[in-house]
DNA sequence: ACATTAAGTGATT
DNA sequence: AATCACTTAATGT
């Protein structure tokens, strides 16, 4: 077995005490998953609960047509409240997650959540912040989708995206934040060309660059 | 050289 | 802001 324990130590000492990161790396199983893979599908039955310990995983909502809405991103040190809501519930899965860069997870058999709530205090305020976390960040979106001009929330998505990798060069075609913002191809080219001729944006092919960020 | 895919643009709803 | 229809540019084979 990989010892993942420094890494668990080095993410989650801070919140998680000695007993509680034993008892994950016991029970814990590392996966470490490349690019573009799907962790989750829509409608699936989740046995575990991810911790996850580097990289980028996308959360998103998907209606019957196969049309898309980015939710949020799970960054290090997060869970998915989604698994947490299912588990719980005994739900199948109202998301897709796929990996936006290659990521290291520790995968927790779901049947712990419940036993570790009333065993570690630490836990039980983990899984409700990521809960709480999680209801903030969704609201931001809705309104954004709801309120916010395409616009300012293009380029709400081009930060959020670059703040998540770590670099102000993004590799995407126009289709794909089409996809992901649930809206057409055609207005995200314009509304690139805005940002661009407004000095924010460097657009090539396959790639834009923001400045001033 | 040709086909394919990405991006740009005017006109219409 | 979305859709259509078409053009132009870049890329793969």
């Amino acid at each position: 077995m990989i010892d993942f324990k420094g890494k668990l130590q080095e993410q989650y000492g801070y919140i998680f005490s000695e007993g509680l990161i034993n008892k994950i790396s016991e029970v814990g199983i590392y996966k470490q998953v490349e690019p573009q893979n799907e962790l989750i599908g829509y409608g699936e039955v989740m046995k575990y609960i991810p911790l996850i310990l580097s990289g980028a995983v996308k959360i998103m909502r998907e209606n019957s047509d196969g049309k898309e809405l980015l939710l949020y991103y799970l960054e290090k040190g997060d869970t998915c409240a989604f698994t947490l809501n299912c588990s719980l519930g005994n739900k199948t899965s109202e998301i897709r997650a796929v990996t936006e860069t290659q990521t290291e997870a520790i995968m927790i058999p779901f049947h712990y959540i419940d036993q570790w709530i009333c065993e570690f205090p630490e836990w039980r305020s983990f899984v409700l912040q990521s809960y709480f976390y999680r209801v903030n960040e969704m609201i931001d979106t809705i309104d954004s989708v709801a309120f916010t001009q395409m616009d300012e929330r293009l380029w709400r998505y081009l930060s959020y995206k670059a703040m998540v990798l770590g670099s102000t060069h993004l590799n995407l075609t126009h289709q794909t934040i089409a996809d992901e913002m649930n809206t057409s191809r055609v207005v995200v080219s314009r509304l690139l060309k805005k940002l661009e001729n407004q000095g924010k944006v460097v657009l090539g092919r396959n790639e834009i660059s923001l400045k001033n960020f």
